[in-house]
DNA sequence: ATTCATGCAAATACTTTGCATCAGC
DNA sequence: GCTGATGCAAAGTATTTGCATGAAT
């Protein structure tokens, strides 16, 4: 088992790019915070140990981190960047747009769309990391849907 | 067949709300645009008919029609709203985060998953007008994945 | 007439960038 | 010492909001 900051100082290494003391505490950060966390959240976290670590350090090392393939990142329904460790099963939830209810849900459900997704596109979907947004039960009733015919 | 103006005006009423040749051209904008489309194109489009309609007046109508259920919005990669007709197939895309190219895909492959959403969640997901976010065959080469152990 | 919708402009929230200094290799 | 990383501050982008005026019912 090795950690982010040793996986994170070899990915660096094969680069040519640097491990800074920022670079380890922020990827620590997001080892030992639950995912998906914000940049914000981050750099709070980062802020009790380092005051100075700004919050621009915090986006530019996540964008690396993400470049080097250790983190994802996707936007919730609010377009706010929720950062992931890479490879890492999290939470997996269903977002009412109707309410803003979470529930969870169980990764294992995703799995068949993600083999066909890889199968038939050669496409590795990020399903697991990202929040399924809808409807649900309560809200689906106040849901009006129907087609529509273009003006043109 | 309904127009998209028709429903809004009927919503409108139900609501007590007002139809205004602002949300009359927006609605109808939304109908003959590709969706999903973004605030912006929307306004652009608008504007070459009413140049004094406000981006502001795009984003509150879009907030309007999406309360009566008319359009859902959903975010991209790069966390830009996209809206489109709520109950319109549309055109289901699997989006790159590492080069960001776009692939269509075939909506069918969405269904097994969204029933089983329904059925064991009650949950409506908004699969059918989420883009999904991966990896491309091209870009799974480059990105490590692994598990790491939290420094904690 | 009443109250909602709009135009306008300013504010907000999140994220990115320019540049001088500092630090890892 | 060379070049990349950071702090700082300012800019950028997408979206929201306050308020006075104008318009739909």
């Amino acid at each position: 088992m090795v950690t982010v900051a040793q996986a994170l100082q070899g990915a660096l290494r094969e680069q040519g790019l640097r491990m800074t003391p920022q670079r380890q505490i922020i990827a620590e950060a997001i080892a030992s915070l639950d995912s998906p966390i914000t940049a914000e959240r981050v750099h709070r976290h980062v802020a009790r140990q380092f005051p100075d670590v700004q919050l621009s350090t915090v986006y530019r090392t996540l964008e690396t981190l993400e470049e080097l393939g250790l983190v994802r990142h996707t936007h919730v329904h609010d377009g706010v960047a929720h950062y992931h460790l890479a490879g890492q099963p999290v939470h997996q939830h269903l977002v009412c747009l109707g309410c803003g209810a979470e529930e969870e849900l169980d990764p294992v459900v995703l799995e068949p769309l993600a083999d066909v997704l890889q199968q038939r596109y050669g496409f590795a979907a990020a399903l697991g990391h990202t929040a399924i947004v809808g409807r649900c039960r309560k809200c689906q009733r106040d849901a009006t849907a129907g087609s529509y015919a273009s003006s043109g």
